[in-house]
RNA sequence: CCAGACGGCCGGAUGACCGCGGGCUGCGCGAGCGGCUCGAGGAAAGUCCGGGCUCCACGGAAAGACGGUGCCGGAUAACGUCCGGCGGGGGCGACCCCAGGGAAAGUGCCACAGAGAGCAGACCGCCAGGCCGUCCGGGCGACCGGCGGCGGGCAAGGGUGAAAGGGUGCGGCAAGAGCGCACCGCGCGCCCGGUAACGGGCGUGGCAGGGCAAACCCCACCGGGAGCAAGAUCAAAUAGGGAUGGCACGCCGGGUCGACCGGCCCGGCAGGGCGCCUUUCCGGCCCCGCCAUCCGGGUAGAUCGCGCGAGGCGUCCGGCAACGGGCGUCCCAGAGGAAUGGUCAUCCCCCGGCCCUGGCCGGGGACAGAACCCGGCUUACAGGCCGUCUGGCGUA
RNA sequence: GCUGCCGUAGCUCAGGGGUAGAGCAUUCCCUUGGUAAGGGAAAGGUCGGUGGUUCAAUUCCACUCGGCAGCA
């Protein structure tokens, strides 16, 4: 079944992704990634945010660069993504020239290294709990 | 045919699959799933001007400060824009360029060079006559000629400079000089043409008034300020304000708000807690009001503002034109971390290579993305199309 | 959206109409047994770009490119 795709809009969603520090630069784009929070579980299974700034090029090769990563996103999410998890995708320069097939490869095996950090990090409290690292 | 000038326009096309935003609509309790339809630009850009709109300020206005504009007439809602003229400059020409008011209101600047740079000046020079000379030549001599000096006249020529106080020519003179004359330039007056800027003519002056105002300035005209993150409505959580009700509800000392009233702060004793440690007593810590309901302001957030307009297209009329008017017709983006896309195929251009004059392979397709809306300006832009005109060559 | 500031030597900055300068850095020489410091000398510039005003522009004016900052 295809998850419920939702969209980051609000500053302070970015902000909240950007701080739990789990991001993985990828050739050609950058993934931040952060558990979603209860409140908008009911309105998405999986959210997405996209940011390219002024180093990208100007408004044009901003906005292409943007569209390629969600229509790359888009394929690629469907089965690769986490469920409850916001993700943020930053554009680089090297967006745009990047093959299209190649991009969709960068999202795919960044999400895998990214899901993983954050299943480590949903299981340690309760490791810690229980054996406490010397 | 070549070279050029001006004006206008386009700025990839078609299709397939998968998607996105708005509107209308069908089904579904709902999350949602369908159908139809619309969906970037000539500059959407820079933010350099002008408006609409909204809020703020203001008694009407005017002046000053500050900023802007600057030949004349017109167009326009308005403009620093546009159109038509005028003047100046460039080009054989079509045509192009010009911040183009005032320098006899005042102040200031004009380095270096140069004699002299602002009510100018005499370095080299030019000049008739005067005086002087232990100078030279001639003469018997008075003296004559030359040279030098002093005093004097001049500004033609040389030289400096970006600029040297009209230019060229002729006359004139000791040499010269608007000293005189002619033409040109300039100033003033009158007349004529033009709405005007200005142009033309006649007369006159006899050259006075160097340049810089994108130096200060003067004159004329224009400008209240901010900007859709304007502004309006709804309105969480937390903190705080007010009202009502319930429970609880003490005093002393000091300071302070000038005093009273009413508070606030500090300290002490007593009391309470619908607080915690610990279920109770004891003890310790914490608080001195707590709880409920309602009201108002207001942040995050949401909604409106938000697209029928100085609107687009066609046509006719007025006007040299900018533009105006009539009629017909069309409805044409509306997001908000921001839709208008991704992949592919064919065609069209451009470049490179190979075979060779037609194909094959590879690469590329300009500048650039609405954010409240209009009118301009400026800047960026691969390639291409249309029209008018100019110069040259050829043919008839 | 509105507003302001800055581009000058390799770096940091002066200069506001008349010849482009300072400090550090670079090169050479002196000094030292050698280095540093010190002293002397030299080289280095489309004054971000394009036009205009002026006799003359880094300076004044207009447009433009790049960078930085502020306000709501």
């Amino acid at each position: 079944m295809r998850p419920r795709l939702g969209r980051l809009r609000q500053r302070a969603d970015f902000l909240r992704v950007a701080g739990t520090r789990v991001r993985q630069a990828m050739p050609g784009l950058v993934l931040q990634a952060a558990p979603m929070p209860d409140a908008a579980k009911a309105e998405a299974e999986i959210r997405l945010g996209f940011t390219a700034s002024r180093k990208v090029g100007n408004a044009v090769a901003r906005n292409r660069a943007r569209r390629r990563l969600k229509e790359a996103a888009r394929l690629v999410l469907a089965e690769a993504g986490r469920p409850d998890t916001d993700y943020v995708l930053i554009c680089r320069e090297a967006t745009l020239a990047r093959d299209f097939e190649e991009l969709k490869g960068d999202i795919a095996l960044g999400l895998r290294k990214v899901g993983a950090r954050l299943e480590r990090a949903a299981d340690a409290p309760r490791t810690a709990d229980r054996e406490p690292t010397s």
